[in-house]
DNA sequence: CTCAAATATGTTATATTATAACAAACGTTA
DNA sequence: TAACGTTTGTTATAATATAACATATTTGAG
């Protein structure tokens, strides 16, 4: 059977450094963050980040190519992602909203194809940045 | 002001290659197959793919790098996207589903952010691939 | 018409993102 | 404890994308 709770030590070293991160992180600048921890290769992370979205520990920014970690619960296992992007502050907050994600699970498409997963991503400029 | 009607050779060859393919074409793919025709650099094409994408005439497909000629006049210039995509045959196919897009475009985060546009993108197994 | 500005092109080089392939170590459990 | 699955380490390379610079073409204001 999978080992489905249990962090490898690559897998925790790469998971801790995207939880503590404000933002969304790339997978070379966590490469190079994690080099003094013996971590020489972006095999190594590109391994951890495979399996830690597998687990639905974090999730890929897609229009990003960046790696933010899970806040939600309602996201069972990455089935149903929705985050708000900021065009200029390059901020990333995932968006939790049942209404939305119920919605968006029971879309189905005219041409018979029933959806497994769905991935939405919101862009726009955050408050912050429109007060500058 | 910007010729908005009007493609250049670059962008004409590029767009025609994408309109006539059946599913989704990578720049690279792109670029191969236009070397005959005197495109010789990536630059070339990612230069056409840009403002082909300002234009709304072709979307990018972000969690596969590739690029779809747009089908639906509901997406005014690319604010508002969504798509049905097969994991197992990469069949993309753009969802012009009016309540689907109002629904969208009308939500708005709690934190207070503004959206200005969104892309979706729904994963399945299309008809096709399950009679297989 | 004509010249300046904006847009597009061509080209070389390089940056960034991601995977292939292989050998060795570790952990789990039958 | 042997076998299997998983994780690790490592080298190499593939795939995706942009920087920077020189030149050409198009467009529109005057």
């Amino acid at each position: 059977m999978a080992r489905a709770q249990t962090l490898s030590r690559n897998q925790q070293i790469v998971l801790d450094i995207i939880q503590k991160a404000k933002g969304p992180l790339k997978a070379y600048s966590i490469l190079f963050n994690v080099q003094k921890k013996g971590i020489n290769a972006p095999q190594q992370i590109y391994r951890a980040l495979d399996k830690l979205i597998g687990m639905g520990k974090i999730h890929k920014i897609e229009s990003k190519n960046a790696f933010v970690a899970c806040r939600s619960s309602d996201c069972e296992i990455s089935k149903a992602t929705a985050f708000s992007i900021c065009e200029s502050c390059e901020m990333v907050d995932e968006i939790s909203d049942t209404k939305l994600s119920k919605y968006l699970s029971g879309f189905n498409h005219k041409k018979g194809m029933k959806f497994k997963r769905f991935n939405l991503e919101f862009f726009g400029i955050c408050k912050k940045c429109k007060k500058d």
